[in-house]
DNA sequence: TAACTAATGGCAACTAATTGTCATTTGGAC
DNA sequence: GTCCAAATGACAATTAGTTGCCATTAGTTA
């Protein structure tokens, strides 16, 4: 097998999902990593998604409307939702869960996941 | 104001939309309308779906990960939300809502929508 | 330090979804 | 039935997102 380099464009990514805490979209990884490795190239950020993702340190959130986010997957194990802030478009964990979806599900359908987006505005934007 | 016109299509995608009654990706309403219109080409249901979106008859439906679904407004009106089928990748109305969510928005955060995706198995694929 | 090769970065190419173009068809007013 | 223009259908072109390619850079081991 193939061996792992410690590069600092991976490791500007890894701190970047660290520090911000919530779903990163392509291209706010780009930006966020950017501002230690100003010479880090698009395409950088894919294939460094790509390994974390099938390295099973991050996993993908399909969003609506736009690219995938991705955040860290020691938070997606943790049953929560997402926050969707109309004025930035940036994505923010919430905690807590509604429950008593059962009773929505129609007769013969088997429920096996589901997926809370709230929206709005954030504290920046409200 | 350019006259408005009844074509044998229109109707059939108007149809589509009644009988199915529930959100339709463009390829689903290309399949359900083509049964009585063998000739009808794709170009044709975007630009319904066009006109019937401006007309406001009916209302998109983002979802993760794939195109945009259509729904009949007068069905949007009503609030509701949506189970997708991980078998068939259809989406089907669910009525009834959990409520109690301004418990789970974040401090100095506006709450303004939610949205509520059940995923699991059809009846006819369970 | 030297050598090997994983990783990078820029650009072209690809995919899926959608829209532009235009010759042809056809609904509807006369 | 005639005429006009709305609507259609085929195909090319565009867009956003992503991946392929490849010459170059730079970790890592000896």
């Amino acid at each position: 097998m193939p061996a792992q380099r410690q590069t600092k464009q991976m490791q500007a990514i890894r701190d970047a999902f660290e520090q911000a805490a919530r779903p990163l979209s392509i291209d706010e990884l780009h930006t966020l990593a950017s501002s230690t490795i100003n010479t880090l190239g698009q395409r950088t950020v894919y294939r460094a998604v790509r390994r974390l993702e099938d390295a099973g340190e991050i996993v993908s959130v399909p969003v609506p409307g736009s690219a995938d986010r991705y955040e860290l997957a020691s938070v997606a194990s943790t049953h929560h939702h997402h926050f969707h802030c109309t004025g930035c478009d940036r994505y923010f964990d919430i905690h807590g869960c509604p429950g008593g979806l059962n009773k929505l599900v129609p007769e013969g359908f088997t429920l096996e996941h589901h997926d809370l987006t709230l929206s709005g505005l954030c504290a920046s934007c409200a």
